[in-house]
Order: C-alpha cells, then sequence, then structure tokens
DNA sequence: AACATTGACAACCGCGTATTA
DNA sequence: GTAATACGCGGTTGTCAATGT
C-alpha cells in the first residue's frame, strides 16, 4: 500500500548550489524534460540533493526565461494590484508577470515594496494568512462533511434524495470564498461598502432570519461586517441564494462586482 | 581595520492537496 | 476506501555582501 518511501536526506549536500550542481541539473533536464519526476531526478543526474531541491532551484534560477535584475515601475504597480486582489498568493501573481517567480516576487515584495508603501503611507491591508484561510475553509469543510454524515446517520439524506439542497450548499459555498477575495481587494480605507448583520453578535442564522439588512452601521467595522457574511455563508442551513441572504446597496454592489470580474480576469 | 548592522535573496521547512498502490 | 507518498506552495531562515560606526 502507498508509495516508497520518501528521499532519505542523510548525505545529501545542503545549502548554496555549486556550479557544477548547476550544469548537472540542467544538462538532465534539458535532455529529459521536466516531468520525469523530482524524487528520483537527483538520483538520475548524478546530484547529491534532495528532490525537492532541484525542483527549487531549477524553478527559481535554472530555468531559462527567467529575468534577472531590478523591478521596473510597472512591475511594481502590477504586483501592487494583484496583492490587493489575491493577497499572498505569489504563485498566482508570478503567473502573471512574465519571467519573474513567485520567489523573486515574494522576496522583493517583503524587501522592497512592502517598505516602499509604508513610506508613502499606502500600507497594504495584511491579508488573513494563508494557513489560517485554509484551516478555516478545511474546519468549515469538515464540519460540513459532519453535519452530512449526522443527517446520513439520521436517515435525512438518501441516496437520491435532496440532492438539490446539497447542491445550493456547494454552491453556496462556492460563492462565499469568490465573495472573501473580491472583499480581500478593497482598502482599508474604502468605505463605499456598507454593510451590517441583523446579529450583533456574529452568529447570524439565514435560514431564521432570511434577509441581511447591509445599510451603514459605523459601530462594525467593514471587515468585521464581512467577516459576518463568511460566517453566515459557511452556514449550512442557509439555504437561499446569497442574493436573497443578503442585500447590498447600488453602490457597493457595483463596486463588488467591478473587484469580482477583475479577480476572475486575472486568474483565469 | 575591526566589528556591528542592514539588505538582498537563495534555500529550507512544514503544511495541504493530489496521486498512487 | 484508505493509507502512504509526492508535489507545490507560502512562510521563514540562513548566508553573504554592502554599508555604517
Amino acid at each position: 500500500m502507498g508509495r516508497k518511501p520518501c528521499c532519505s536526506k542523510e548525505g545529501l549536500n545542503k545549502g548554496a548550489w555549486t556550479a557544477k550542481e548547476d550544469m548537472l541539473l540542467t544538462e538532465y533536464i534539458k535532455e529529459h524534460g521536466e516531468g520525469t519526476g523530482w524524487r528520483s531526478l537527483p538520483k538520475k543526474a548524478g546530484l547529491l540533493r534532495c528532490g525537492k531541491s532541484c525542483r527549487l532551484r531549477w524553478v527559481n534560477y535554472l530555468k531559462p526565461g527567467l529575468k534577472r535584475g531590478s523591478f521596473t515601475s510597472e512591475e511594481d504597480d502590477l504586483i501592487v494590484r494583484l496583492y490587493n486582489l489575491l493577497g499572498s498568493r505569489w504563485s498566482l501573481i508570478a503567473g502573471r508577470i512574465h519571467g519573474r517567480t513567485d520567489n523573486d516576487i515574494k522576496n522583493y515584495w517583503n524587501t522592497h515594496l512592502l517598505k516602499k508603501l509604508k513610506a508613502e503611507g499606502n500600507e497594504p491591508r495584511r491579508h488573513e494568512s494563508l494557513a489560517k484561510q485554509t484551516r478555516r475553509r478545511t474546519n468549515a469543510s469538515s464540519q460540513n462533511n459532519k453535519k452530512t454524515k449526522e443527517k446520513k446517520k439520521k436517515g435525512k439524506i438518501e441516496n437520491g434524495s435532496n440532492i438539490e439542497e446539497r447542491e445550493q450548499v456547494a454552491k453556496k459555498t462556492e460563492e462565499q470564498w469568490h465573495m472573501q477575495d473580491a472583499v480581500q481587494a478593497v482598502s482599508p480605507n474604502n468605505h463605499n461598502f456598507t454593510s451590517s448583520s441583523s446579529s450583533q453578535d456574529g452568529t447570524s442564522n439565514a435560514a431564521s432570519t432570511s434577509e441581511v439588512n447591509l445599510e451603514e452601521n459605523d459601530s462594525i467595522g467593514i471587515y468585521e461586517k464581512f467577516q459576518v457574511i463568511d460566517e453566515l455563508l459557511l452556514d449550512d442551513n442557509c439555504l437561499l441564494p446569497i442574493n436573497q441572504c443578503i442585500e447590498f446597496n447600488t453602490e457597493s454592489h457595483m463596486m463588488l462586482k467591478e473587484i469580482y470580474e477583475e479577480y476572475f480576469k486575472l486568474v483565469s
């Protein structure tokens, strides 16, 4: 069962790559291509490195077409805009900037751009760490699985039944992630979005309220307001389409739509 | 000249997801 | 269906050169 054991790191080189190692790796990939499996590559290429290290060296340094040297102001601008839209999804950002790797951009962001933006007083809002987001999604999905299992146990969901309900939940969950990403693109100083929840303690239940009023409410910060929406959307008791659960005012709705569209253009 | 600090970036680590047996 | 492993990604650390004291 399962795969062969992972490579032992004993006796393998670590740290900076030598010119000889670079040459061996480059020659091997030129001859055999990239898709032959990183794990077995070092042995075949005569390298005392783990596959992970080889992949990183190739992708970030040796791969043809990589740009070296300083970033242009156009690249700076693009990185900032993409960060505002996508957060620290460096691989996605790198995908939009020809010749730059995710590692390049990440380093450049942390050592140059962030300082530059801070100095200009344009410090970007810190996005929730992806690890945290992932944990939240995993928890949500595992909780949903738990609930589904419990319902199955109780006979509430039978084969072939409640398909519509489950589709709605799935669709709603997907919409929630898109919504969350779009909302994160908004600058902290931008208060054009106005929202409030019918429940101030954040434990809204859309199934019972069926409507969330998103009018102005200064007592809750904009991100806290959207947090409420997040929670609402995570609640699989809410089986209504999102536009029936939440009402945006026209201005907010248009802005969200614009960001949402740009986000998808960038991602696709 | 010697040491400390800072900046830049290459490389590693750990985690989540995809894939495979 | 499950467990084990490979892969890819973001976050962090390590290292070395440049600069300051």
